[in-house]
DNA sequence: TTTTTAATAAGAATTATTCTTGATTAAATG
DNA sequence: CATTTAATCAAGAATAATTCTTATTAAAAA
């Protein structure tokens, strides 16, 4: 665990914002201001693959990363571009809500909702 | 509706892997040889907004199209990179399955479940 | 301390996609 | 039918996110 790894994953941490790796590297530079961008992305490949954050992508849009790790979706707001955390109505077993080829093993379920927020659908 | 546009809905249509824009380029070129590359994204694009065909896209990888209009999900090999359709146990409405914000309007839902089929789960 | 290993910084390279421009084609109008 | 108008197309340049390469630095092991 270094200096960089360390303030990378504390930015991402308390970001509310599901920032991308140049959102990222723009805060970490605040406190670590030599900080390269292929480091961060390199960080953010390796907190990623320890499962201390999440990876979120909304069609093509540059990946965002997540700190919340329990079972979620986004919903993607067509209006501003925020992204919010979406939860489960009833906590349900993957096969009780999809049909999977039999044999198949499932790694990651992501869901994206893609509409306008309150605050958007309302001014128009 | 010109050629370009009927051969390369034709090929999305027929095909049943999911093809991303360089692979419509590709089988387009067997009966159209002049077209170029933009005028297949251009037509994608077209046939997207024109809700013929659907984007999907896994992770960051290159957009892939799908001629499915139903409701349904994808779940991406990461054995042998295939895509194919998933579909749910039960129909039920999007307010059953997700808790919104309230006020907020949803145009689109994309789900991306990621695994092995059950020819590479079984290989490993 | 010396050697080995891993992480970082900097910038070049890659890849999917979009943009720009001029040429063609199709549709609309006189 | 001729002509204007508009849309589409082809070709290649431009863009943007991400990855790769190489040299440097820092940490760990011997």
């Amino acid at each position: 665990m270094t200096a960089q790894r360390r303030e990378v994953y504390e930015v991402v941490a308390t970001s509310t914002d599901h920032p991308c790796a140049g959102m990222v590297y723009d805060r970490v530079k605040d406190s670590i201001p030599s900080i390269s961008l292929a480091t961060v992305y390199n960080v953010l490949e390796t907190l990623s693959g320890c499962g201390l954050i999440k990876q979120i992508n909304v069609d093509r849009d540059a990946t965002r990363y997540c700190p919340n790790l329990e079972d979620h979706g986004h919903f993607y707001c067509e209006g501003c571009g925020n992204v919010t955390d979406v939860y489960r109505q009833a906590e349900r077993a993957l096969d009780e809500r999809w049909r999977l080829p039999e044999g198949s093993t499932v790694t990651s379920v992501d869901v994206a909702l893609k509409g306008r927020c309150p605050a958007c659908a309302s001014v128009n």
